[in-house]
RNA sequence: CGGGGCGUAGCGCAGCCUGGUAGCGCGCCUGCUUUGGGAGCAGGAUGUCGGAGGUUCGAAUCCUCUCGCCCCGACCA
């Protein structure tokens, strides 16, 4: 992409009504523009790192076994009375009527429609288990949207359903969605912390949050200090068993009486809610009459969880726990281009040369690059490229192109190395997969 | 919803108290000079002062209403 045809909208200066880094950043990034109180446009640069996130937690949904559907935006009330919950939700729920007075909503949250799905179609033990997921925009009209993206009305939410035959089952398909959210968070670059919580309005008795660990998180948490290694382990390497015993707990959850972990290994921090998994029983499938016949030919209520991670929100919380005070530090994984690519003199017939043979061999590699073509002074190509945090840069600039070289910088460490052309394009196709990400 | 704050050029702000017909910085346009960390000089464009009503000879400024946004609290992926 070349950006001086590319819709990258950058801020010199702070807007005044962001307060957190995220939000400020986002701004700044030109990855998002409010439209309305917690509602926002995301511009395309923002877009294309939520679609990396959804990428992400898509594909570590399919290898756990969920397969995908869409549900409506908006709902009827009906279903709802169903479940008791159209009275118990609240003002958080956007009620809206139609044109024949018929009350709909904008759905916060999707357990009774997907268990108005499940119950039409299963009918006997034998087509258990199964577990269905969805990413699909969601509303809660929040008393006091706030932070940009990270607490706003309208949200992107990942949200799949378990459904089994007994208890058992419904822990084995909750354990297969801690591994899956393990699994997730650690390819999206983020140290998320399953903690104790309270499942609040949803219900149940098994339920964990996953807290990214960032100062601006919004509740406090304690957790075992072993946690931090998952920073530093790959995919392959996570103990998943290990992980399951390790002790973390929210502040409501904490009583420093009865922690099992040494007071020297017990950490403190604040956390941004990012998922959250819970088993909850029978409490729609009851109601809703969502049953299946057993082995015995009894009718048998589903047992069932749900299961979240906001998607729209890890942006934030991602940026949140990866920036300096340049800008965005991107991971590799959900960066919306591997390398931000600068010539830093359009013009100029020797750097113009070398930066599109760059800019075309490393397209042809499939490589993601965003070629910084603009005609504009050094320092401000240089601080928008900080700015929107790439995670490499190439620069193309008069001084080492005299020694026919090239400078790369790595946004993260701001460690740079001299090369030449063709040790650039090596460099970074040989560290490539086939969608585009660096490695 | 309760408490506080703010709406003036694309962005950040001053002017308001004490009414006299709108200004600064950045950005934008033109020209020249500059060219590896948000350049310099010269010239230029841009505002129904959030909206409606009122007071007044005269309102960005005073009064009333209204809309929007932000912050603190209870609530939440």
């Amino acid at each position: 992409m070349r950006w001086s045809t590319y819709f990258l909208p950058t801020l010199k200066e702070v807007p005044v009504e962001a307060q957190i880094p995220s939000h400020r950043l986002m701004l700044r990034a030109g990855m998002i523009c409010l439209s309305s109180s917690g509602i926002y446009t995301w511009l395309p640069f923002g877009l294309r790192v939520l679609k990396n996130i959804e990428t992400i937690v898509r594909e570590e949904q399919e290898r756990a076994g969920a397969q995908e559907v869409l549900m409506p935006t908006i709902q009827s009330a009906d279903l709802w009375r169903e479940s008791g919950r159209y009275d118990d939700y609240g003002k958080e729920m956007l009620r809206i009527r139609d044109r024949h007075e018929r009350e709909m909503l904008y759905g916060p949250t999707n357990e009774e429609l997907i268990t108005d799905v499940f119950r039409r179609f299963v009918k006997t033990y034998r087509d258990l288990p199964k577990n269905l997921y969805q990413i699909q925009w969601k509303f809660r009209d929040e008393i006091r949207p706030r932070f940009g993206i990270m607490r706003g009305r309208e949200f992107l939410m990942k949200d799949n359903y378990s459904f089994d035959i007994d208890k058992e089952g419904a822990y084995n398909s909750y354990r297969k969605m801690f591994e899956a959210y393990l699994r997730t968070f650690a390819r999206l670059g983020v140290v998320a912390i399953p903690v104790k919580a309270d499942s609040g309005a949803i219900g149940g008795d098994m339920s964990q949050e996953f807290h990214v660990l960032a100062e601006t998180g919004e509740s406090k948490v304690f957790y075992d200090v072993a946690f931090e290694e998952l920073r530093h382990k790959d995919l392959a390497s996570l103990d998943i068993e290990k992980l399951r015993n390790l002790y973390a707990a929210a502040e409501e959850k904490h009583d420093p009486q009865t922690c099992p972990v040494a007071p020297e290994n017990l950490k403190e921090a604040r956390g941004i809610e990012v998922g959250h998994i819970f088993y909850f029983g029978t409490k729609y499938s009851e109601p809703m009459k969502a049953t299946v016949t057993g082995e015995d030919g009894q009718l048998i209520p589903v047992e069932m969880g749900s299961y979240g991670i906001g998607v729209s929100r890890l942006v934030a919380a991602i940026i949140e726990a990866s920036h300096d005070a340049a800008g965005i530090i991107w991971p590799e994984s959900v960066a919306p281009f591997c390398i931000g690519l600068i010539n830093l003199k359009v013009g100029n017939p020797d750097t113009d040369k070398a930066s599109e043979t760059l800019y075309d061999a490393l397209q042809k590699e499939n490589v993601e690059v965003l070629y910084d073509d603009r005609d504009l002074r050094a320092g401000s190509k240089f601080a928008d490229m900080d700015l929107i945090g790439l995670p490499w840069q190439i620069v193309v600039g008069g001084r080492s192109l005299s020694m026919n070289k090239i400078e790369v910088k790595c946004r993260k460490t701001g460690l740079r190395e001299d090369l030449s052309i063709n040790e650039v394009i090596k460099k970074f196709t040989k560290s490539t997969i086939s969608d585009g990400k660096c490695v």
